[in-house]
DNA sequence: CGGGTACTCTACAACGTTGTAGTCGAGGGA
DNA sequence: TCCCTCGACTACAACGTTGTAGAGTACCCG
């Protein structure tokens, strides 16, 4: 069917391991020998088997990377970040989705599926820090996110207090002192939203602003029919507000139309924050202000920690915490000075 | 270092063999010499490894997908619908991003990189007819997109000339006449622009409109970016426009967002029609009327599609070209009873 | 001119798995 | 009783590649 090595060597004359030689940049190669070996691989379009490489070095070249749902846009931005970086590496990725499901999530650690890559960025959505545990596993695995810290493995994420604290702060430094919140999940101690509220209260806190749960909207999931629902509640318990912290870009886009639809202006009379800096936050109307966590950094970093742990084979360090940096991207939805 | 049939085969007190074929359910095994091989695979924490087997057996039980960039909406929708048809063939996908560059395209379908992969969903954007060719690889190829037909590969793609006939006729159905278009590819004649652009075309003919090229706007590039900007260009030349028809949803998001800052109301005063049916266009501000392409049914096809070139191994029949069903998704961007 | 060294190339084994061809014994039919 | 079949298992080769060890030749230095 295809052709090997073997086929190689037959038409140039010489052993399969001087093809190989050749493929491979060995140095000691007459000219001529060399040439030969090249017409060859050129006639018959020769292409190595990399299965064959692969099982033959114990590397595969491929990296997987296990996400909630490509359709949700914060991690389909993350995705694309990954195999960018990864590609930069001479890495291909192979993209598993999870549904956000505790269950699926396990089952992809101890699954084979994925025995055919050299290691894993997980992107756990569902697990907490009970199943700590299962992040022993025999391969090398990047951690994402903010289910959990402290476990077996790496772990790049974002700084989400200081990050939401700075968000809240920078609502409360243009004069906004009621400030909204959706997307919170009850009673929920890890994960993102638990630190993001975390972050928002660090901020009441030091300025001085009692907290109210009655601006506080629960959702389960950070769909923008999430935002727009817990919206649209806040504004039927008809407590005042004069800013809305969106826990993440998605929520706060629902949330604004709801806003707007409901006669409210943005930003005039209520401020809008996101929190993802996604592509679309610069393009809705108005443009969405929302803290950018540093998500390139934080794929091309996990990309960079998984290949060290791939090339460090045994040499194994104790897990590492790495943190990017976050910014407010400043936009018209929270603009500083408006008009009220 | 990772357990093989080896070690099992030893602890278990067997040939290695048999070991393979408890796992792979050979019928006549001793119940007491399953359970001992059971028993040690337990104990070892033994996986197959998939690299071997795939080596073996000429699968590996993975697919390409290659599109150009997963952060543009509707290709991660795709990804994330294919990943999910692909899922359910048993099947895990690598993902790899073209960039819609014609060169890394061909470089792509050239490269040893899939080689590892059992077939390639490719969903091109730079190649043209003239590149056709190339398209003859040695390996299961199915196609998507709009840039090239009657090529020698499967093809499973959209009805894009009617879908798009029939999103305008929804438009002069609502008494538009004057119907402006966002995203024209200049002088074009293959590609998604060109093809929604001859629908366009078609129903304007069918409804004795005369074609005014003052209506139409260019872009290079389908972002929403390119959609504000073309629409910002349509409003400094001052002509009277009705309704405008996004050639996609991003397009057509931007535009309206543009149309809005400038006082036009939609849809009382402008209509807006979009393509692709993104989860977002239901979420904007109106909500965005548009065309579902059949998204879902496009991947699903392309999976099976695959598999069966993939299954058939020389039983190669001719290509074959699947089309999928559209709808209009109606919505308040393009309702149609408003008052104007 | 002898001995080492560098160069060029090859044979063989191995990575972990599965298909093929067997071995060996038990059981059944003639 | 003999032959044949079938069940249960094993030995070996092969998938395509690369590392290791080594063979053979040419060359340089003393």
């Amino acid at each position: 069917m295809s052709v090997t090595l073997h086929d190689v060597a037959r038409v140039a004359g010489v052993s399969i391991k001087t093809v190989s030689n050749v493929i491979n940049a060995y140095p000691h190669i007459r000219p001529a020998t060399k040439e030969r070996v090249e017409a060859a691989i050129a006639e018959l379009g020769y292409t190595p088997n990399l299965t064959a490489r692969s099982l033959r070095s114990g590397r595969s070249g491929a990296i997987a990377l296990a996400v909630p749902d490509l359709g949700l846009a914060y991690f389909a931005e993350l995705a694309a970040s990954v195999i960018e970086a990864a590609e930069a590496a001479g890495l291909v990725v192979l993209v598993e989705q999870t549904g956000g499901d505790r269950e699926r999530e396990l089952e992809l650690l101890r699954s084979p599926r994925l025995k055919m890559t050299d290691g894993l960025i997980f992107s756990a959505l569902g697990m907490s820090e009970a199943d700590v545990a299962s992040l022993s596993v025999g391969f090398p695995l990047v951690l994402l996110g903010e289910r959990i810290f402290g476990g077996p493995t790496d772990h790049v994420t974002m700084r989400n207090v200081e990050a939401a604290r700075a968000a809240t702060e920078y609502l409360i430094s243009s004069g906004r002192r009621r400030i909204a919140v959706v997307g919170a999940h009850e009673g929920e101690v890890v994960g993102s939203a638990a630190l993001r509220m975390q972050g928002y209260l660090e901020a009441l806190e030091a300025h001085g602003i009692a907290y109210d749960d009655s601006l506080i909207g629960y959702t389960t999931l950070w769909h923008r029919s999430n935002g727009a629902r817990s919206m649209t509640e806040l504004l039927e318990r008809e407590v005042p507000f004069d800013a809305v912290f969106g826990l993440n870009d998605t929520l706060a886009l629902g949330a604004m139309r709801v806003l707007q639809v409901s006669g409210r202006r943005v930003p005039e009379d209520v401020a809008v924050m996101g929190f993802d800096d996604l592509d679309e936050a610069g393009y809705s109307i108005p443009s969405l202000t929302t803290v950018d966590p540093g998500r390139a950094w934080i794929a091309k970093t996990a990309v960079a920690t998984l290949v060290e742990r791939i090339a460090g084979g045994d040499v194994v360090g104790p897990p590492r915490l790495r943190l990017a940096d976050f910014r407010i991207a400043e936009r018209e939805s929270a603009a500083l000075a408006v008009a009220r």
